[in-house]
DNA sequence: CGTCTGGTTGATACGACTCAAATTTGGTGG
DNA sequence: CCACCAAATTTGAGTCGTATCAACCAGACG
């Protein structure tokens, strides 16, 4: 498994931007609050592509954020089938407030190599009482983390093989631009096509004749995990793809939304 | 459409007992957690079967907490197409932290005459200073949704139509036998099949198939509204059903999980 | 080189959808 | 209490989207 080409382009390749980026896509953030999660990322490690950072069964211990490359969630059923769940990028916080549970009932996997940042309880409180903003993004994270998910009920239960992937790609790519790893249409994309059949919940060979599809249909080139939209406006049409989950419309925002 | 017969056996039929006992699944309440409880619940209001609670593009200015009867969560698309992405019984909160939010991304309806209090925000920051112990049951309650609605994520990507409908039947028991609203196999279940088709991605005809074949089966029993689960480890094993998801092993955990 | 992972192609099967109509149920009003 | 209406359920016939199974190919890697 090749390292994901964090350097590629001209995008950041340290941890501070993604997470601050991200969280103010909801509110300003000031110095102090910056300096503290820079604090948080100090602690971190790295975890092998294909491995799990952790796994069902397991009892949580850290809010993870991942510093740099993909991953996912997934669960897996007896008879073998698997379905991820939903998907992590730079900038993302896993489970704000898990160690409230006596157990994970899934597991989170490592799509690329890994960087995460583990937070442990004590830090958490540490922020909760010393910087109410990050607390409050963190908030605002987990409600866009919830309604993507409701997205993506939507998604498989609704939408067509081809929206479906559509859709997919459009969200990722939005999600990249708001951390600023993605611009002009085009993004990282390391997700193999059995992985997009995880969590589209379609096969690998349906996901493969779609994706031809939608390359004969000029909408986008996808190679070498490399990903290019080419015509966003018809391809979100063709997805029924409507921005209003991912929340974007706050106070902090600072990207906007063009292509 | 009917009121759902909230009289219906020995079930409690006031407000309190629900949310109590839910919350009482992850920890122990004081008296004067109960008190504040009750004290919340005094701000109510009447929603009729099939009106919507609050609108997708609504503003959220509350937390609802549903004090008697069914709601859902969904979402429609351009094409007409619709998805219930989440089912709320009796006791369960609709976004603790909503009106950090601009705008809902999906609409909550209500599935039957509903009973719903109105938390605003005022409400939860006393509840925050001063009930400690509810508010962390509350965060428990967040992630156990979440978890739910990965779980439907599961469903309707790699479920089959009968797995998925069993898997939802059992779910539904499970939660409500949680706030003493089932037991015995037996519980009020007031979908239309419409509803079941709308939550599981398959179509109403074929949902309709699909429950006689569970019926032939001799998994279930279901007509009336009401349902009943014949024979919960066979079903369970057919759902490919495991309740770790619902997090119910916790402290406060006062019924067991025998049918 | 040989092996392995990921991508591609072809042929065939089937689960779930569509469309259309009949039937039953439950609520409403005379 | 019955007649009526709308909503919900049921049935049938035919179709289609996606799965399945089985090769084959290309590039990366040791």
């Amino acid at each position: 498994m090749t390292l994901p080409t964090v350097t590629e382009g001209a995008f950041s390749f340290f941890a501070g931007p993604a997470v601050a980026s991200k969280l103010e896509a909801f509110t300003k953030l000031s110095p102090e609050d910056r300096a503290a999660l820079t604090e948080i990322s100090r602690n971190f490690r790295y975890v092998d592509a294909r491995r799990d950072v952790i796994s069902e069964g397991d009892r949580p211990r850290f809010v993870h954020l991942i510093l740099e490359g993909w991953a996912c969630r997934y669960k897996t059923l007896p008879d073998g089938k698997r379905q991820i769940v939903s998907l992590f990028v730079p900038g993302d916080f896993c489970d704000v407030n898990v160690y409230i549970l006596k157990q994970m009932d899934h597991s989170i996997g490592a799509i690329t190599r890994l960087k995460v940042a583990m937070i442990g309880p004590d830090e958490m409180d540490a922020l909760t009482e010393k910087r109410p903003r990050i607390v409050q993004a963190m908030w605002w994270h987990e409600l866009v983390t919830a309604a993507i998910q409701r997205e993506w009920t939507l998604n498989v239960g609704q939408r067509s093989a081809y929206e479906r992937l559509a859709h997919l790609l459009i969200e990722l790519y939005m999600r990249l631009k708001v951390v600023g790893r993605a611009s002009d249409g085009r993004c990282d994309f390391p997700l193999t096509q059995t992985d997009l059949a995880d969590a589209t919940g379609l096969t690998s060979v349906h996901v493969n004749r779609t994706l031809q599809e939608l390359r004969r249909d000029g909408m986008i080139e996808l190679e070498r995990k490399q990903l290019r939209i080419l015509d966003l406006e018809r391809l979100m049409d063709a997805a029924m793809f409507n921005a209003n989950y991912l929340h974007l419309d706050h106070e902090g925002r600072h990207l906007d939304a063009n292509a």
